[in-house]
DNA sequence: AAATATTACGAAAACGGTTTCGTGTTGATA
DNA sequence: TATCAACACGAAACCGTTTTCGTAATATTT
């Protein structure tokens, strides 16, 4: 087992002092020639790698980003991770992964754990219960520090900091209209409840669209779950006694779900009953039928919000302004509409 | 913005030294009463907190953890960083994930990066461009600074440091059994090529379930594939020609494809073709017909995969002893077998 | 009262780098 | 030959901690 070696090292080996060594590897002109010479050479021989956690300390400067997000088991977030990890990776930084798993103390203990001094930026999406709760103190306390932050897809108005979303309200109501199109007399919203930033905003473009059309909202036409969680039986109980002939859902999930239980009752997608759901995963790519769905561009959301927070890091200004960046979605049309 | 108070600054506020605030926070014997309350209640109000970055340099123990794999898009990773994730944070280390993206030299580099001081140790499913190539200097680099390693799936016996796998051959071996014993007579393999560690033992427990059956092995009932990309083409002439009545495959998405081209064949699951997969992710769950699989148990193998590399990094012993962990796969039983 | 023990604190080194500033040596200039 | 600039390097501070060791000032013992 050969340590690794550090300028120290190299300065007792050679005879001259460790500012001689770290300016020789530099390649700096106040050192001569020879002497530059002598110690990259033995430098590259010992396979000499500077330490970053002495850098870090020096620099004040860590190179890591910590992204703390509720779930990575969750086709979304782990395009988005990857988006980041790309991204970042490009510009030398490496991706902390903290996990909140919906829980608002989970959040808070990661966040501080990775506050002193382990990152230089936050990348997050919020936990439900933080939603729930509407509690951003260790946000704030973040920010206050001058730690930037970048918030995605799961935000909150309530904190200043760069944000990046993409327009949920945008497309569910491209969705609903698509289904108002096609001439679709009943149609359904299978979401959660508000407290959801996301689900919110599908609900209000679903109710914008329908507004928009002769047919107007029908609330016996939405159902509510408490959570993301799949609930079997509501689902089941929904469907059965509203009978729709079309089913906005706020996932994939739900959306899958929902269709095996009208292909069970023998009904035919898309022609007797339609869908279109949330995510473009891979459950609406290899169901069956396929899935329409709209697209959220994870990858996309994950880069753009590396490069604003990179951005801020290394900007020397002081600006203390924010933007808010919106990204379209898109509706992958699939099999189970008509098209 | 308020910046973060360090001890120097509470040593200057309170007129004492340096030294005297760091014992005094940590409730040492040496200080007085007075001055110790004094100083912790400097510190809860202006809510000190250790710089961990100081603090890795002094410990050369970083509490961070790097996790190197070759995709993040794919849910059996998902779940093995879950379980890594959860295990990691309960002993107080953070998770550092880089992405080969199957890449030979990204996975050099990630490593290299991080090798310099930023983790304590190494957490990592090899790439297939590394299986390829079968080049591990960089691997064993690491190794012989000391640096604690763990590989898991996708490992090389090559490499002396502790691993986890699954009883990949063992798995195969059960699901083709099962197709044996329930009187299927075409059994087929959809595969990779062998320099996948994974599908060369899962190709492996195909092989012997049959040769230890009185059908024995027909070698064209076994497609072999360039890479894990699903190759729809290939696929299709495959099924075509050889018409099977039953079919393993080594992941989830050659399975559910398979199963919607019979299907659009006419053919009935599963009494006319079964199909087992590996991989118990969301695809195989929410399949028509939901598909029976090989289950890997990810978030089981991060688990292990965490608690023996942090056994290993906490141990004061020098032992040089590496273990192998074997986790046993199960068949969960879907609508994709009968049953 | 002298010797010793205890208490309460500070100085300084260490972790591994970077960087500013000072200085001895050399060669060129006046 | 005295003066000065250029050259090549080293000393030391600094980043924020921890920890060892030394030491004044008290307290205790004989």
């Amino acid at each position: 087992m050969k340590a690794k070696i550090t300028l120290k090292d190299i300065a007792r080996e050679l005879e001259v002092s460790i500012s001689t060594v770290s300016k020789a590897l530099k390649n700096s002109e106040e050192i001569s020639r020879d002497t530059k010479e002598k110690v990259q050479a033995f430098a590259k021989l010992y396979n000499y790698k500077p330490n970053n956690i002495a850098i870090s300390l020096k620099n004040k400067r860590t190179k890591n980003i910590g992204v703390v997000i509720p779930d990575i088991v969750h086709h979304f977030f782990t395009t988005v991770i990857r988006g980041i990890e790309k991204y970042a990776n490009a510009r030398g930084y490496n991706v902390i992964v903290c996990l909140s798993e919906e829980s608002f103390d989970k959040e808070v203990i990661n966040m501080e754990m990775l506050a002193n001094g382990s990152i230089d930026g936050f990348i997050m999406s919020l936990s439900s219960e933080t939603q729930e709760k509407a509690d951003y103190n260790h946000l704030k306390e973040v920010t206050e520090q001058g730690i930037p932050v970048v918030l995605f897809d799961r935000i909150t108005h309530e904190v200043e900091c760069d944000k990046v979303i993409i327009d949920d309200e945008l497309g569910a109501y491209q969705a609903t209209k698509k289904f108002i199109d096609q001439g679709k007399k009943k149609i359904a919203l299978i979401t959660t409840d508000d407290y959801l930033s996301v689900s919110e905003a599908r609900t209000r473009g679903y109710r914008k669209a329908l507004e928009e059309s002769p047919m107007g909202i029908d609330e016996s036409l939405i159902l509510k779950l408490p959570s993301m969680e799949l609930d079997e039986a509501a689902i089941k109980a929904f469907l059965n006694k509203m009978d729709p002939d079309a089913v906005l859902c706020v996932n994939e999930i739900f959306a899958v779900y929902s269709m095996r239980l009208v292909q069970e009752k023998g009904l035919r997608i898309p022609e007797d009953i339609s869908f279109i759901g949330f995510t473009d995963g891979v459950l609406s790519k290899y169901a069956n039928p396929s899935l329409t769905v709209v697209a959220q561009h994870g990858e996309k959301m994950g880069e753009v919000s590396a490069k604003m927070l990179i951005d801020k890091i290394e900007s020397e200004a002081e600006e203390e302004t924010y933007q808010t960046k919106i990204l379209e979605p898109t509706l992958v049309i699939r099999d189970s509409i008509a098209h």
